[in-house]
DNA sequence: GATTGGCTAAGTAAAATTACCTAGGTCTAT
DNA sequence: ATAGACCTAGGTAATTTTACTTAGCCAATC
């Protein structure tokens, strides 16, 4: 078909949760000869099938999240278990949490919406030939990770009573549902305090939602064990 | 020109924080023979002149916000002060308090991104000739506005304290940064829970960062007096 | 002129949160 | 096995937040 390494036509697949920004990525990808769309999904049940259907060389993810359902989180994970396809990311969101978990997946490339469109294309053409194609803003993040990373050095539990405050509960709400004694609760709130250098669950709350845990949020549904 | 009201060359002006989107969109529309986009802004400091100078029927106001300067909602009512043009919002965002305030600019359509691509072709010939477009969505929110609408229902200083609220401060903090004593906080917080049914700061913070108040406070920078 | 609603402030009392401490059991890695 | 991290739970005490009430001042409205 091609030399290896470097295939001189470049198959695509789009997946997006906006039809309205995925036709026009499709029209600016295809201005370039020798790039093809092959397929296009609007949510992860579709794009699944068609990942393997198609076989893509790269699959430009676009997730700006918003429907609860199956985040992109989720699908770069799931496509990550059976296929070596390239994943370029491509989002508005650039939440340190979320950039955190995507990089666990071997992301070939990772851009936001912000930058200019020609960016895209260079980046597919890059990550088609085994390149990596990350954002500056991103690379930055890559280099003081530990604002976002925060959450993830908190502890399984800890993580969980996090949720909960930023979803508002008390902590006798927190131990009824998570089955501990309200000073169990407390207790992890000071770990989580020292952790965070915050002082009070309000800005742990504040927090929460402004390094975008609450987008994020996966596999956390509240009430996990173990 | 062209029959009043009934334009055969539709003048269109683009204002995106995302270039990358607004390529796209821009591809879509002059796919119709008689749309002509006359314009592309990627903010809002470059959108007013290029209102002035372009003089457009529709301006396609696509706002997934996210910066921080100049909100799409501040940008649509400058836009109304000097100009009848048509307003389109196409946004990703459907929050209950950011949809409210849109509302009240006299908008001509709101879309959201997750519908099909032909829509928003379709809705700028509507708004073009003097019609309406808001998605299904946006119709629904209108019918229970009581949802969202609770945050407008809130005196100023009301709305002053449950961001206060959503920025994780203390009583004793806000009550520094109002100039008010700690007691007259804790009475308006009292108000607060009553208006919104919620029963404390906590509730009060979720609510906030759940209906979108985060992302569409406008003219509430923290500290407004009367 | 009276009523309504908002902003201000304070009193009393109860409830929730936080700081700081001890302490046993589990699990993992060295 | 020994150290370290986590989960669990409790004690004491201080601080913060909430509930409910009264009350003066001001502006808009009827």
């Amino acid at each position: 078909m091609s030399q290896p390494g470097v295939p001189d036509l470049v198959r695509i697949l789009l997946v997006d949760d906006h039809p309205m920004v995925m036709v026009g990525l499709r029209l600016l990808l295809e201005r370039e000869a020798n790039f093809h769309v092959v397929g296009e999904a609007t949510n992860a049940k579709q794009a699944l099938p068609l990942v393997r259907e198609t076989q893509p060389h790269v699959v430009v993810l676009d997730l700006d999240l918003g429907e609860f359902s199956d985040n992109g989180v989720t699908l770069a994970r799931k496509i990550r278990t059976f296929s070596t396809t390239k994943l370029l990311i491509v989002s508005g969101n650039d939440s340190p949490v979320l950039v955190q978990q995507l990089l666990q997946h071997r992301i070939a490339g990772f851009l936001l919406k912000e930058e200019a469109a020609e960016t895209i294309v260079a980046a597919v053409a890059k990550v088609s030939t085994g390149g990596l194609a990350y954002s500056e803003k991103i690379q930055g993040q890559l280099a003081d990770r530990a604002a976002g990373s925060g959450f993830f050095a908190l502890s399984k539990r800890q993580q969980e009573i996090v949720i909960c405050f930023a979803n508002g509960l008390a902590d006798k709400e927190i131990s009824d549902q998570c089955n501990i004694s309200v000073r169990t609760v407390q207790n992890h709130a000071s770990v989580i305090y020292a952790k965070l250098n915050l002082g009070t669950r309000q800005e742990v709350s504040t927090w929460a939602w402004r390094n975008g845990v609450m987008l994020a949020i996966d596999a956390f549904a509240v009430g996990n064990r173990h």
